[in-house]
This record gives structure tokens, sequence and C-alpha cells, in this order.
RNA sequence: GCCGAAGUGGUGGAAUUGGUAGACACGCUAGACUUAGGAUCUAGUGCCGCAAGGUGUGAAGGUUCAAAUCCUUUCUUCGGCACCA
């Protein structure tokens, strides 16, 4: 017998058959329930990294568990192929995006395999290819067509001389990654999705998504963000126009002593032109615009703002306030301009101080009283109104009604609800990505392509430019078109393509018929498949991918395309895998195999200094804190590497990289394998005992029980959220139960009924770990003698008469501590226990002549006594 | 800054929803076996204490017969913030 669990050839040999006998190709059959599982396919960057190892192997779990219980199961893998990182690869390393792209797949997709996982390879998709983006270039037609998309003038961050557009990520502390340039802010035309049409229903829908976690649902209502409020009008002085606000706090109207535009908002020019500020904006605009906009960048920054030299009229009172631009004014939300009410907003109250402008108190909250010189701060609470009119004496909640009313009366405001969510800006000044399908005729304007002419490819013999930017402009035979409405031929192509999440949030409808070609999706298959049962993916994705492909779906329900609007039933947000950092003060970031640990001390390989030890943070490529899954696969092989992303935490926590604990996986990997093809030699042709425990005695039982309760274990751990790391222990429990077994005494050598339900443990152990590590499972289950395949079996059943023992330990407490513990028959009634527990001589030193106050008995577990 | 999480032994993590804190595993200690061991098996292991006992779930309060779990305040770490995917 081999000692060692030799993944080498095992792993090869059963990929191989699984290979061979086409296991997982899948294909819709109405007689079976279906389960549609998916995961987050990857971007194809290089190498499958351990977070990729992790997600698909929680996927492969369940798929393989689903298997056994009978469904008929959809487990597509693809690749996410567009995106920054191939053009940034290709401009590096002199080649081009497709080529590393299609590299890179291959390597991935090799990798996959020798993991195990259960695809069916047939559905594989790469969303560069053009039989891919053929359908979203078709899409993106038709919702032009129903004004679904439409085009207006947006900033993005520009790089003066790289003469480029620039995303997020690449502008490090204000300046361009690549020359080091300030950032400015450019505004271009862009296309962008009315997602904002469908805010409302993508909100009150996120109630009914039962089978996502809770706080996937709750950023996602935050992002979309709902508020009520009211839209008011100001009037501005010597001009015939008003200033539109958005508020949710029209109670405070009264209190309004200035007003702030955001420095794009149209006014801003327009009002201070000719006024002895004209210059002093436009110096202010130019400033503010050429910071980073993004809102996380926005905050950082001090509040400020400059007088644009006109007044508007605060319509409560009538009274005269400044108008000023400010740099924490938005355009994006609301209507680009900020009622402001320093007495009870604190952002307000700090730029009054810091501008010195009026601040006026108009609600006094119930326990104290405010005095605008010594407030130190804003106050924001409720209480009631003051300075404020007829309205003078009124609960400030109850004034938000009433002023909206008056308003309304006066035709100065209405009620109003506004999102955070903005319209998805889906323009992407960039190469390696899905052309817009629309071509500008000088006379015609934006002219759609026709459906006839898709898809429209994307030239690949083409050289990048150093810069990062589009080379489609500088390619004439793809630039230069003729347009397709009046035939001219000095017709522009669009040179921008879409946005790589606009590929993503419908590649799960692909997958139902990946080949298709008559149209974006094969109606049928959808209609069997979708929607996805179970989505496994990062929690990073919480937001954006998420409400992206939620979006998707209503657009296509609005085409009457598809009959559903929830593309994911149930959602699972894997933690991430994370690593500590080490920093090297020479070198920067340093792989975990650049370093060494010498006394303590670690040290980086190249120049022996000490090496910084930073926070556990998620792997990735560019802090070097990364574990290569080849590494593992080579050294333990696949099925070890899947147990420790299984059994290390549960699959919605963070978890720690840490090699001690491979090992672990790989002793009890052996154990199993030992304590199998031991007893498998000990007793062939021996039939499991399955029946009732009651017929058993001793040992026989007591073992029958703990394998029973074993499954049981492992079943609900599995079903209910996934929790692979302790359905592993109770089988963990069952073998050490069963390594203490002295197999080889004489009467346990002498008890058939033992050795029934010794290979019924056997059994049940290959098959309860067979969806974790499915070659070592086969390779068990053919060496136990049986001829088909561990996948092929049904999942196993416990006996419920065989759970419990009639025999419970009760816990005894004094005053909520414990004193005593003892063994009683769990028939036995509350008044019996309670006798019993008094009695004992551990707790009579506690009771003595005290005077017991109450007790409380909870059945099967424990009375406190109480004196 | 805003939104969302997470803090339990030396370490990763368990605790049928308020009822024995530390399952299972790593590490460590001791022993057994072995030519050898970084293989394997057995036992021990939260902390303080010789012991009796005390104490203990980031910190501080509170509710309860009983709190890791519920409430209030607070600290730390991580993720997202719309052009990374």
């Amino acid at each position: 017998m081999e000692k060692h669990y030799n993944h080498k050839e095992i792993e090869q040999w059963w990929q191989n058959f699984w290979e061979k006998n086409q296991t997982f190709k899948v294909i819709e059959d109405n007689t079976k329930k279906k389960y549609y599982l998916l995961e987050m396919f990857p971007y194809p960057s290089g190498n499958i990294h351990m977070g990729h190892v992790r997600n698909y192997t929680i996927g492969d779990v369940i798929v393989r568990y689903k298997r056994m219980k009978g469904f008929n199961v959809l487990h597509p893998m693809g690749w996410d192929a567009f995106g920054m990182p191939a053009e940034n690869a290709a401009i590096n390393n002199n080649t081009h995006p497709a080529k590393w792209t299609y590299e890179n797949i291959k390597i991935m997709r090799d990798q996959l395999k020798k993991l195990g996982f259960s695809y069916d390879w047939a559905r594989e998709l790469a969303t560069c290819k053009p039989e891919y983006y053929k359908w979203e270039q078709w899409l993106f037609l038709k919702m032009l067509e129903k004004d679904m998309v439409y085009r207006k003038k947006s900033y993005v961050n520009w790089c003066e001389h790289c003469q480029t557009v620039l995303a997020n990520e690449q502008v490090e502390s204000d300046m361009c990654w690549r020359c080091g340039n300030m950032v400015q802010q450019k505004k271009l035309w862009q296309w962008f999705f009315r997602i904002t049409d469908y805010a409302e229903d993508l909100l009150s829908y996120c109630d009914k998504l039962s089978g996502w976690p809770d706080n996937v649902t709750l950023m996602q209502k935050n992002w979309i963000g709902k508020s009520t409020g009211s839209k008011i009008k100001f009037k501005i002085v010597g001009h015939d126009e008003y200033i539109s606000v958005f508020t949710t706090r029209p109670d405070t109207l009264f209190g309004s002593t200035f007003m702030c535009l955001a420095p794009e908002h149209p006014f801003v020019e327009s009002l201070s032109k000719g006024t002895s500020q004209e210059k002093k904006v436009a110096e202010f605009v130019q400033k503010i615009l050429n910071q980073k906009r993004s809102k996380n960048a926005l905050e950082k920054y001090e509040k400020q703002g400059v007088f644009t030299g006109v007044w508007c009229i605060n319509p409560s009172n009538n009274k005269k306030i400044p108008v000023y631009t400010a740099n924490f004014a938005l355009m994006e939300y609301g209507t680009g301009a900020v009622m402001s009410v320093p007495a009870h907003d604190q952002r307000d109250f700090e730029f009054a101080k810091k501008y010195n402008l009026d601040i006026k108190i108009v609600i006094q909250p119930h326990n104290k009283v405010l005095d605008v010189n010594t407030m130190p701060e804003a106050y924001a609470g409720d209480g009631v109104l003051v300075n404020s009119g007829q309205f003078n004496g009124m609960e400030n909640k109850l004034a938000i009604e009433e002023i909206t009313t008056w308003l309304e009366k006066n035709n100065k405001g209405k009620k109003a609800i506004n999102f955070k969510l903005r319209d998805w800006g889906i323009s992407r000044q960039r190469y390696w990505g899905t052309p817009i399908p629309v071509v500008y005729c000088p006379d015609c304007k934006v002219v759609p392509v026709l459906e006839k002419d898709l898809p429209l490819i994307l030239p690949e013999d083409i050289d990048l430019l150093d810069n990062g930017g589009s080379p489609l402009a500088e390619f004439d035979s793809f630039f230069k078109t003729f347009c397709p409405r009046c035939g001219r031929d000095d017709a522009k192509r669009d040179t921008d393509t879409m946005d790589t999440f606009v590929e993503s949030s419908w590649y799960f409808l692909r997958y139902c018929n990946p080949h298709y070609d008559k149209g974006m999706f094969d109606s049928e298959a959808v209609k069997y498949w979708m929607p996805v049962d179970q989505y496994i993916g990062g929690v990073e994705h919480a937001i954006l991918h998420l409400l992206y492909s939620r979006y998707f779906m209503r657009v296509l329900q609005t085409l009457e395309l598809i009959d559903f609007k929830e593309p994911f039933t149930r959602l699972l947000t894997q933690g991430m895998v994370c690593k500590e950092t080490l920093t090297c003060p020479e070198h920067g970031y340093v792989f975990p195999e650049e370093a060494e640990i010498l006394d303590g001390k670690t040290l980086c390989k190249k120049c022996r200094k000490t090496v910084e030890v930073g926070n556990v943070v998620k792997m990735s490529k560019s802090k070097k804190n990364v574990v290569d899954p080849n590494i593992l696969l080579e050294k333990y092989g696949a099925d070890i590497t899947r147990l420790f992303c299984l059994f290390t935490a549960p699959p919605e926590k963070d978890l720690e990289w840490n090699d001690d604990s491979v090992e672990g996986c790989s002793r009890f990997i052996n154990r199993v394998w030992r304590l199998v093809l031991q007893s498998t030699e000990k007793s062939e042709n021996i039939v499991p005992y399955t029946g009732s425990s009651k017929n058993l005695s001793g040992n026989a039982k007591k073992l029958y029980i703990k394998a029973n309760q074993t499954i049981k274990k492992v079943t609900n751990d599995i079903e209910t959220n996934f929790h692979f790391n302790t359905a592993i222990s109770a089988v963990m429990e069952l073998v050490n139960t069963m390594y203490g077994i002295d197999f080889d005494s004489s009467h346990i050598k002498n008890d058939t009924d033992m050795k029934k339900v010794t290979a019924f443990c056997i059994e049940n152990i290959v098959l309860l770990l067979s969806p974790l590590v499915p070659h070592f499972a086969e390779e068990l289950w053919k060496r136990i003698g049986k001829k088909s395949s561990v996948i092929e079996q049904p999942w196993p059943k416990y006996v419920k008469d065989a759970l419990a023992t009639s025999d419970v330990l009760i816990v005894v407490q004094v005053n909520g501590k414990i004193r005593s513990k003892f063994i009683i028959d769990s028939q036995i009634d509350d008044e019996a226990i309670k006798e019993r527990a008094i009695k004992e001589k551990a707790i009579q030193k506690y009771i003595k002549d005290k005077e017991i106050k109450k007790v409380i008995v909870v059945k099967n577990k424990l009375i406190n006594i109480v004196v």
C-alpha cells in the first residue's frame, strides 16, 4: 500500500478521465431541475492568482455537490478579455494586446484545468472576439433607437504631455503615472447609458434579493442614494434667470444666507462675466477643474470658493444673498447648486466662518438654546423653527412639508426626488475594447452603423502609441469611412471603445449558448438556464458590476428580449485572499521569495537590508504580496490546494495566507488515504451497515451515530451557507474517532457489526469529501472496489434515528458560574434534574445555607441555580 | 470624508442565533516508533497560580439568572467610492 497520496499521477489520470468521458458537458434537459452556477469570469492578466483559485474552488464544490443531489448543472468559464492592462503590457513588452491576451488565456486555461474544475469547456467564451462583441454593438444600436443612450460632454483626466486620457488608477497624486506631469480635466463628448431611468426600480428590487447578503444590497441602496426633498428656485438679481437647488432640508430655507454653485455650473461663467469678480472666478474654476474630481479625492481638499459677483433672492424672505462657486458643490449631484445654511450644515458652517458670511439660526433644539456667536459647529438635529416668518414655532419635521406646500402654492418650488446614481458613462478613449458603432458625418451628424455591417471589427494589425492613447484615430482604414445614411466619403468613426463593464453585464446570458449566431443570445437556452442560481465573486464587485448587470437585464426586458429583471438569485461574495506586504528600503515592494528570515529579521536577498513587514492586505501583483498557485500545484497538487482554500476560512471572510495551514491539509489528506486503504485491505466484500442504530451496541453504535451526525453536519453546512471549513472539521472528527479505534484488537476483529459500520464510515467519508477533493475521492472510490465514478453517486443520506444518544450532559451553574456537570437520560423531567443538581457535592459547597431564589433549567443542556 | 465589513489563545478559525468560550487545524512541549526524520502515532497546551481558585472574546459602560452574541460610546484594521477589473 502506498503511504502517500501521489497527486501528480492521480490528478492527471482523473483529469484525463473526465475529459475523455466528457463528464462535465451539459445540455438542456427538461426532465431535470436545472442549476446555474456562475463564478465571476477572470480578466486574463497572465496567471491564475489565489483569489481565482479560491473563487473557483468554492464554485466547483457547490457544482459537484448539486450534481450529486441530482441537478442538471451549468458551470461555464470564459474571459473578460478587453481592458487596459493588455494595452499597458503591450506598450511595455512591445507586443500586441490581442497576442498578449490570447497567450494569457491559454496559460490560465491550462492552470484551471490542472485544478480539476468541472467546467463545460465547450461553452468557453472571450469578450474580445467579434462573435461576442458584435452583439454588444447590436444592443448599443437598439438602445440608441430607444433613446436609452445619449451623448454629452463630460470630464476626463487628461495628460497634456502624453496627449492622452488617464484612468483614475493612472493618476498618482494628481500626476500622470507615465510622465509625471500634472493631470488636467478635459471635457470630451462621451456616450452615456440612462441607468438613472431605472434608479427607482433597481432600488425597490434590492429588498426582493433575498438570496443576496444584506451588506451588498445595502451598499447598492446607498449607491443609488434616493433622497426626497424639494427643488427650490432662487431668482438671480439683475437677470431673468433662476438658480434651481435641490435640498432635503427645506425647513432650513429661511436660514440660507448664501448660494454655492459647482465650478462647472453654466451660470458661473455667464453670471460673473462683466463683474469685478470675473477674473478671480475664472482662475478659481480653472484651478478646481484641474484637480482630480472623484469624490474621495474631493473630500481631502479644503473647502474653498469664490464670490461670483452676483446675488440671488432667498424666496422665503426675499433677502439678497451672495452667489459663490465652491469646490464642494458637485455638478453631478442634484442641480449643481447648493443653498447654504451655515447654522444647520457643518460644511456650510465651515465655509461661512472661512469667508465671513452670515450665519442665521432658524431651528432651535429642544434641550438647549443656540447662539450664533458661540456655537462651535452647525446644529443639524431637530427642533422648532425661529426667524422663519409664518412658520415660527413649528416642529422642523412638519415644516419640511409645510414650507414645500407653501413654495408650491407660490410657484417658487416643488417636491422632488433626487438620486445619487448618475448615468453610466461608457466611452473609453482606448484601443483594446469594443468599438462604438457610430459614425460622424459632416451632414448627417451622428449616424449609427447599419446592423448588417456588424460586427464593427476592432482592427488588430495596428501599432500602439507609446503615450497610451488610442491608435484608432491614426488608423485611416478604420477611422475614415462612408456615412451609412448619405454615403459621403469623409465621415469619421467614433474612435472610443466601450467600458469593459459592458461586456461583463451580460456574459452570463451568452454562456447559455455561446456560439449562437442568430442573436445576442439563444432565448430558448436562456429560458431554461436563467436566472443564475448561484453567483460567486469578490466582494470588491459588490456595487458596480452587479448593479450594471441588474440594469442590463432591465434594458433587455424593456426591449422585450427577456422576461426577468434580476440576473442572480443567490449571491456569495467571497472574501479576499490576503498576505502581508514586504517593503525593502532600496527595492520597494518585494516578492516573498525575494526575502528570507534570519534570526527573526526579514532581509532582502538582493541588498541584505531589513525588509519591513507591512499590513495584511489583498494579494496583488503591484504589492508583490502574492503566492503563485503554480508552486502549490507542483508541490501539493490540486486537491490539497483546494482543501486549503476551503478549510482555512469560511468563504465570505478574508483568507490570510499561511504556509503551515497547507501542510496541515496535506497531512489530513494522507491520514484519510491510509485509513481508507488500510481498512479496505482488512474488510473486503463487507456490506456497509445502513440500518437503525437500535440494533447496534457499544463502539459500533457510537461510531455509527458519529458517522450519521457527520453526514448531517456536512450536508447542513453546505446547504445553509457553504461553510466548508466546519464541514471539513466534522469529517476530521470522524476520521480522528476512527483512528482512536484499535481495529487489530481481538474483540473488534471478530465484531461483524463493527466491520459493517466501518465500511459505512469509509464509503461516506469518501463521498462527503468528493466535491472538495475530487481527484482524491475518485481514486479512493475506485480502490475500495467501486466500478462507477464517485461524481455519479447520489449524495449520502443520514439515518434519522442514528443521530443522538439517549444520554445528555447537563451543566450545573450557581449564579451563572459553572460548578459541576453530570450525564443524565434525556427523557428525565426538569424537577428530577433540579433535585439531582442540588444534591451534587460540588454544588452543595456553593449553596450551603443560602436561600435558593430561582432555578432556571434549559432543556437537555443546563441548569442555573440563583442563590 | 462618505458607504460597507471585521476585531475571539502564539496562529487560522469554532460556538443549532442569549445557555459548557476556544470544536477542527497550525504551532509548541513531552513521549513512542525508526538507521534516520521536516514521516507516522500517543498525550498535553487560553492566561495567572504549586494548588484551591481566579480570570478571559479590541476598549469602556449597560440590559439579563446567563452576553463573543443584544444596547450605548470608543479604538484599530480592511474593502468600495463611478476610467483597475
